[in-house]
DNA sequence: CGAAAATTTGAAGCGTGTCAATGGGCGTGG
DNA sequence: CCACGCCCATTGACACGCTTCAAATTTTCG
């Protein structure tokens, strides 16, 4: 457990710190935020619409979605998240849930205090804004869903998703040249695309067909890079995973 | 000029005090900011995909899109913005666009430099997390945008906006009781939902038929608001615009 | 008043949804 | 060790919503 508690220390400095090099202030503070760690199976709504949480949650391993269901039942995922992230971060500052959290595999998640996360931001702004920036990028996903789900079809949209997945694995360290493991259903794939298991099923057949994928067991091979993100219209920028720019330490 | 200072002033106290209320020092900060106002045209992308902002806007008056193009050239709105909104208020933290800004209608837009944000968001968590709170509505628009272009068909879709719209300008005072200004062309309202202008035309006529909005010369009257919202399945909690939740204060 | 933009309407085509059935992989339990 | 059941991938036929293309009409605005 302690080993565990390590973890979210590592990955959350690795993920705030890659921007902007921290202090010993910063590091000190960080280290000081009391982590619970769970491990959770599969398919597990643990975040409900309407909750008000008092903890955000740090993956650690597995993979998490965010989602809506319509009146009917339908589900809709508003984004899928992996080691690293941190999906109900907003909870801190906008209490009222406006979705589910769920397990999509086996997941080892951890959390900490929205007490804790307020007393580290109120005693380093530094800090804060590194917050207040994942939480922007997690906006920057939104919009590349809207985009991907109402101006691409079946094919190119998939292309897209599995675009982004390749590079977000990568930035943490998840995925080896050209291949990553991703255990998604074609029907939860269906929920994210906002197309049915039928369509997916066709577009990963087509994708295959092309040879730009591999996908099978639960591991994903980009055979060709550039005609997947060509073909999805994917622009990897507004992930923002290499800001090496340092412009915005000018304050005048 | 002097006149539209002010009125980015009250615009933005009104905004982020109206969750947490401001002491002098908060008051005195946001009175030091100096705004920049313009009057822009219909159709002016004055924030392009690729720049990088040193200032970010607020509306004072008239209507804002977000925007990103199709490599075909087809627009997908991301978002429509009302007076009082600060929709690049992300480029303060995350600064690469990932997104045109464009007016829709003749609009008055309030300037304040990044440096300044920073400074006053440095002197004053508070302020801060205020402004951090603001761009995480704006996801929560996102998301609902997500929901809404992948589970909702035509109809639905449409009706889900109008009661978007509807609350947006009510929350700032641009609605009276069941009516609101609305210019949107139905090619845009297109761009916004994911669909042709044909379809729109289709909606919108099966939304009059059944007496649920009466929508001529860029004014929309909301005939059966309860009718309305469900049937575009919208819960406006989403919003966030009346939290007299108190329970924030707690620290422990 | 005239030109441009926006709304409206109709017909045909395509992408995706729906419905249904088959087969494969894998964990559980006999 | 094999049988069973469940979940998932696959396939085909058909229906439907939306797109596309085209043209007429109305509204807006300089």
């Amino acid at each position: 457990m302690i080993l565990a508690n390590d973890d979210a220390l590592r990955l959350l400095q690795l993920r705030l710190g890659a921007h902007k090099p921290f202090g010993v202030a910063e590091r000190e503070l960080l280290a000081s935020l009391p982590w619970r760690v769970e491990d959770m199976p599969a398919r597990r709504s643990f975040v409900r619409e309407g909750d008000k949480p008092k903890h955000s949650c740090l993956i650690l391993q597995g993979l998490l979605a965010r989602a809506r269901y319509t009146v009917e039942g339908q589900r809709q995922i508003l984004s899928i998240h992996v080691p690293g992230d941190m999906p109900d971060l907003q909870s801190l500052q906008v209490p009222h849930m406006d979705h589910d959290l769920e397990t999509v595999v086996p997941s080892r998640i951890a959390f900490v205090p929205h007490a804790e996360l307020r007393r580290v931001c109120d005693a380093s702004p530094l800090l804060a804004s590194s917050l207040w920036r994942e939480s922007l990028i997690d906006a920057a996903l939104h919009r590349a869903a809207i985009f991907r789900n109402g101006q691409l079809e079946a094919e190119a949209r998939l292309a897209h998703f599995l675009c982004e997945m390749y590079l977000r694995h990568k930035a943490v360290g998840l995925a080896d040249d050209g291949g990553f493991d991703l255990a998604l259903s074609q029907q939860l794939i269906g929920d994210v695309l906002g197309l049915t298991l039928v369509s997916i099923n066709k577009a990963m057949q087509a994708l295959r067909a092309r040879e730009l994928i591999r996908m099978e067991k639960g591991h994903v091979d980009v055979l060709n890079w550039n005609s997947l993100s060509r073909l999805g219209q994917f622009d990897g920028a507004f992930l923002h995973l290499e800001e090496k720019d340092a412009s915005l330490a000018a304050t005048g």
